[in-house]
DNA sequence: CATGAATGAGTCTTCATTCAT
DNA sequence: TATGAATGAAGACTCATTCAT
């Protein structure tokens, strides 16, 4: 399941039916806010729109999220919560610090570029000042395991004296999230000011090679 | 100046005072818009907002620049001729390559702190694909001098041999200005995140110093 | 330069140039309004679209019309006094009832064919409830002398008994006329449900052939 | 009945009042349109005042018709469904050729005199040339057995000696309409001209009996 | 649960007209 | 005279949301 949130318990014998296609219908909207206020914004997407690509009626987003702004709040939430899971899968205690590093760098460059909508979503919800990710207890609560990984491997490395100490995690992870998602995230722009299509495969493993290697250059004691 | 090429006041008594009107008022949409599209992006932002917050009547708007889009493209136009006239003044040639690369990491981390619409607009921009951008004329022939003078810079340093020789100068450039704007673009999620105040002024100065640490660190032979 | 061209100010010393130049003006705003009101009507037409076409200032209408609306009654007026103009030629003296009758009849075609924007007014000026011709105390002076042509040309024919004594002049006019205009005016919805281009130039000839018979055939005794 | 289509009303309690009242507020809305655009064309009539006339939320002029047009398409859709269920109820097989014409002639008088709409509608259409009425499949499939009758009513009064073999039956149609409908049509600058009331129930019953005399004069072999 | 109808508060845009020079 | 700037009133159209069944 794409979604996190577990809908509420019913045990009438009937509803089993209706819950599979509550659940299904409840996704599909999920689903189709993703696509919708990746692609516009909250602003410019339109219910209308979000219910007709799910293809349910468009009354069952206020049946389901109350409004537009709830529907909004669990897209974001999804995409939180994809993420997360993704990262989970993470497991560096096998690897030499250099190599988790690495795989580290690597996975942040990989995830942006499989998952455009998070980086549009992550993006409004920057523009509107972080009001939903405020608001939401259950975002405030999906702790991060990557930046636990990135300073558990940050300090690893400086023991074995392959990284420079003078870094705090946190300003690690921002840069080495920075190379990668401002490519991504302005990849438009840029393109047009250098007149180059950044956006072709050459270009994205080019730049793939380059972010791996500046932040591990950067870590170099 | 912070709107587009304005004439300079003259002195005459009479057209001058009707071309400043005028050019105030255009100038005072222009600003307002800026505000306006930076705070609520394209879909967000409404006509009415920006002709009351610049004073002047709605119609205006139609009259100078045709439309809500012409505005915009406008104010796009604006913010990119603003850095392009800031990035004009650096002089680096009187430093060495290692003063003059911290002198661009720290002229796009300023700047991107000082003008947090230009930020906005930017990533706004981004989520239309790039349509203006492409479509004005203007905006593809106003080359920026940056990226030239970091290719200057990079190559004086390579050649001093204080350099790496492996960067090309559009990745770096990429990854200069991505570990400033991720942090200022981002700075609402990334807060709540990590559950610091990221737009503090001591987490602004820490995180200057690492940027220019972290570059320069990279780039070392 | 960004702001109001300033025009470069001429103070030649001829005020004949501005008069023949505000003639002209005024001519071409009235001939730019018949087109415009023709083509779209009181309503539809624009002041800006007029002006344009007339290649003056919009402010003109107001000076020289005081309104839309005067301008349209100038226009509606100048449409009169131009086919009133044309009837006056017309010389049936040295002609039998027969063949002035249908000197008449092909005027009526004729004018038509070939002046599409008098239609067009009349057809305006009649959704208006006739306001504006009643208005008018010149349009109410313009006397046609066709009625009276057309009266006489009867008279003649009823006494040489060419004619049948039972039409009065005013129906015979408006049938003679209504052939005619009603060809024309409605040619577009005629040529669809008839699916036949009523407009292509052997339909016209057909069609001037046949009024000519059909009138003067209702006219035999 | 009146409008376009509706579905015809069943006598379940509960769904009837559902229909009944979604079709009355779409038709009240066809009417009220009807009488807008007849009153003051396309460009003249206004949205909200035809929502107003109907007793009508104007956003549902929206959501049946989706705009200003495609209400004025089914309002012109629905003068011509008007018209053409009329002309099926004539029956002129057991008339003689000379009575059926004088039919054809009075119904065409008649229905003009008393349907003003149908003029002004048709009126704007050709103003739009015949925009309308070429893109919509209904009207071009509306066909008018009208135009059939008089063929066949002017083949028999051909075989019976009582017509003129000459006239080809779309100019015959409109000659014979055009002598009521530019009457009608032109009403108010005829009577301005002429200075009678052109409108007044007299004058009104003299012209009918001009057109039909005119005609049957016309057609006397 | 599901659906189309309905609505009110906007939102961009137009346009005739006036102002200032 | 002539012109660009400016304006108020209104117009078409949108959209999140609610109602009724």
């Amino acid at each position: 399941m794409t979604t996190t949130s577990t809908p509420p318990s019913q045990s009438k014998s009937a509803s089993t039916r209706r819950q599979v296609s509550s659940a299904s219908a409840r996704d599909a909207l999920i689903a189709a806010a993703i696509g919708e206020f990746a692609a516009k914004g909250f602003a410019g997407a339109r219910v209308d729109e979000i219910a007709g690509v799910a293809g349910v009626n468009k009354q069952l987003v206020y049946h389901y999220f109350e409004n537009k702004q709830g529907l909004y709040l669990v897209a974001l939430e999804s995409v939180y919560a994809q993420i997360r899971e993704k990262e989970k899968a993470l497991s560096l205690d096998a690897m030499g610090p250099l190599e988790a590093m690495s795989e580290l760098v690597g996975f942040s460059f990989d995830y942006l570029a499989e998952h455009p909508e998070f980086i549009s979503l992550l993006t409004d919800e920057n523009r509107n000042r972080g009001r939903y990710i405020l608001a939401s207890d259950r975002l405030k609560t999906m702790h991060s395991p990557f930046i636990e990984m990135l300073e558990a491997t940050l300090s690893r490395g400086v023991e074995a004296g392959v990284f420079r100490a003078e870094y705090d995690a946190v300003n690690l992870y921002i840069s080495m999230a920075g190379v990668s998602y401002f490519f991504f995230s302005n990849n438009h722009t840029l393109s047009a000011i250098f007149g180059r299509s950044l956006d072709a495969p050459s270009a994205l493993l080019q730049r793939r090679r380059h972010v791996i290697a500046f932040v591990l250059n950067a870590l170099r004691p």
